[in-house]
DNA sequence: CGTTAAGGTCATACGACCTTAACGGTGCGGTATT
């Protein structure tokens, strides 16, 4: 932003607005630049990727503009529990009421909250928006805006484990398309053009803040066997103050570490999906309250947790990819005083991500939907569909999910199955759709191959993860394991292939340059995800686009 | 993909070694049962 139009910001009269609305109802004293910025946008009406880390203020992005706007605005949120907090939130502060639909009570009263014009937040899961009659009721209140939070989600669970997160493209479009705004932490550059693109935001600003977390130590340590890896790990744990946070692969795992660091004197507490509800909010509970030193947990631990004095944050296996590790050590010094990330390492331990990743699409469902729809000839009631099919609602939705980007198959607004006019025939809309699952496999298989080059980088590794968030960082951070024992010098200068320059590659199409070594590069690709390529290999089949 | 538990074979050892099967994460919503 040049002078003129920071000025402008600053002393304008949106800005002004903004800043007296946020003072006069939420006690907010100022606003940060990032924020202001993307409250401004929404007020222009244009739609907003925004990338912020935690306890960045992200809600209020959505919270303050929300005063302006006549009309609801509604809230996704993927986790019950996350909704909660934020009703109870709004509720202490004058910013006309809040409500959270979803199974725990009344969905009816809920809506009718909203429609009455009784409460101007509305949260819903993306379930809730799946439901024709859900949205249609939320449509007549008319929303002036949406807010999409942890946005990630649609990327990460989109595609298998909450495939509704997929649909909310349309659920948004039937609420008008006003003003949309999408929250995350953290995104990789693929990630955020998925976001924008499964959500149907038009042309929107992307306003990108704060990806480096100076304050975070970053360390990687490897092991051979798992015992040397898990006694290294535990008495690592046992040596540190404060509070930490131990991550997982298994349920077992969190099980066993949380006691093998209480035998070394550490209140330590497991977390994980298996546990009774009583015990997760019991160990959540005392995390936030602080009265315990460590959580072993499984990734089933960690949004919506909120406390910034967090020390460490210590890893007995890689997660899947460089946006979940970052999502999960960004949990570490928000408060902005020294903390620590250590991965404790053992490459057999990626075998579990890829078994995680290794599910693919049933080719032979995919045919009998595209075929059933398309002989039936009309809109089919996806119920009708889930009886002939034997399949699980989430399942269904999968299938329609792939069929639909293979142009074969469409919903209606009533949430039925029908045939796209001029589709391609059932065997051929199959086929894409298998192929649009492998696209998306390949290239979750290469994050694993990402977390695999964080972890073996003889380079800096703040410069590895920020490079892979699209984040020029043209130095070694000098307090990461490898730069304090010397890191590997940077390719400088410009190079055949600048960074984040377009290429193009005879075999694996398109790509952008994410990282420069002194002899290779790592690009990433449409088509395949991350690929490193030495430079001395690629004369022939890598070029400019 | 890698680990572990269970079962089998060998053949003269109350263990050593091999093969095979099972297992592994994240949450919504709604339904069935107390």
């Amino acid at each position: 932003m040049g002078l003129l139009a920071r000025l402008n910001s600053r002393f304008g009269r949106r800005g002004r607005r903004l800043r007296a609305t946020a003072r006069q109802t939420f006690d907010w004293q100022d606003l940060r630049p990032g924020q202001q910025e993307a409250m401004e946008h929404l007020l222009d009406g244009r739609d907003v990727l925004l990338v912020m880390p935690t306890g960045a203020g992200k809600s209020a992005v959505y919270q303050v503009p929300a005063q302006l706007r006549d009309g609801p605005t509604v809230v996704v949120s993927p986790l019950i529990a996350l909704q909660r907090d934020q009703v109870l939130g709004l509720q202490k502060a004058d910013a006309g009421g809040a409500v959270a639909v979803n199974s725990t009570s009344s969905v009816k009263a809920g809506l009718e909250k909203v429609t009455a014009g009784e409460a101007e937040f509305v949260f819903l899961s993306p379930e809730q928006l799946a439901k024709p009659d859900v949205v249609a009721q939320l449509a007549q209140a008319k929303p002036s805006l949406i807010a999409v939070d942890e946005a990630h989600c649609v990327s990460s669970w989109g595609h298998d484990f909450r495939p509704d997160y997929l649909r909310l493209g349309k659920a948004i479009e039937r609420l008008g398309h006003p003003p949309v705004v999408a929250l995350t932490a953290t995104a990789a550059p693929n990630v955020r053009e998925e976001i924008v693109r499964s959500l149907g935001l038009k042309d929107p600003v992307q306003i990108v803040r704060g990806f480096d977390r100076p304050n975070i130590r970053l360390e990687v340590r490897r092991f051979v066997t798992d015992d040397d890896k898990s006694q290294a790990l535990a008495e690592h744990a046992a040596s540190l103050g404060g509070l930490g946070l131990v991550y997982v692969a298994t349920r077992r795992e969190a099980e066993e570490y949380a006691a093998l660091l209480t035998g070394l004197g550490r209140h330590a507490e497991p977390y994980h999906a298996g546990m009774r509800t009583a015990e997760r909010t019991r160990v959540h509970g005392l995390f936030t309250a602080g009265e315990v030193d460590t959580v072993v947990a499984t990734s089933a631990f960690g949004m919506g947790i909120d406390r910034p004095d967090v020390r460490y944050v210590l890893h007995a296996a890689p997660p899947e990819s460089p946006d979940a590790y970052y999502q999960e050590i960004g949990r570490a010094g928000r408060d902005g005083k020294p903390a620590s990330a250590v991965l404790f390492y053992r490459s057999e331990d990626l075998g579990l991500r890829r078994f995680f990743a290794s599910g693919r699409a049933d080719a032979e469902a995919l045919l009998r939907v595209a075929t059933l729809v398309k002989e039936h000839g009309g809109t089919v009631p996806a119920t009708e569909l889930r009886a002939l099919l034997q399949v699980s609602a989430s399942q269904l939705t999968s299938l329609v999910n792939l069929l639909e980007q293979a142009e074969a198959v469409t919903v209606t607004d009533s949430g039925d199955l029908r045939y796209a006019r001029g589709g391609p025939p059932p065997e051929q809309a199959a086929a894409r759709a298998v192929e649009l699952d492998d696209i998306r496999h390949r290239v979750d298989d290469s994050r694993i191959d990402m977390m695999r080059g964080y972890a073996e980088t003889t380079g800096c590794r703040r410069r590895f993860l920020l490079e892979y968030f699209g984040e020029p960082y043209d130095a070694a951070c000098g307090t990461c394991d490898t730069c304090q024992d010397g890191a590997e010098p940077i390719a400088t200068g410009d190079g055949p292939f600048p960074l984040h320059a377009k290429v193009e590659h005879k075999a694996w199409g398109r790509g952008t340059v994410m990282r420069r070594e002194p002899d290779r590069i790592t690009v990433l690709f449409d088509s395949v995800g991350y690929k490193t390529l030495s430079l001395a290999a690629v004369e022939n089949v890598l070029r400019l686009a």
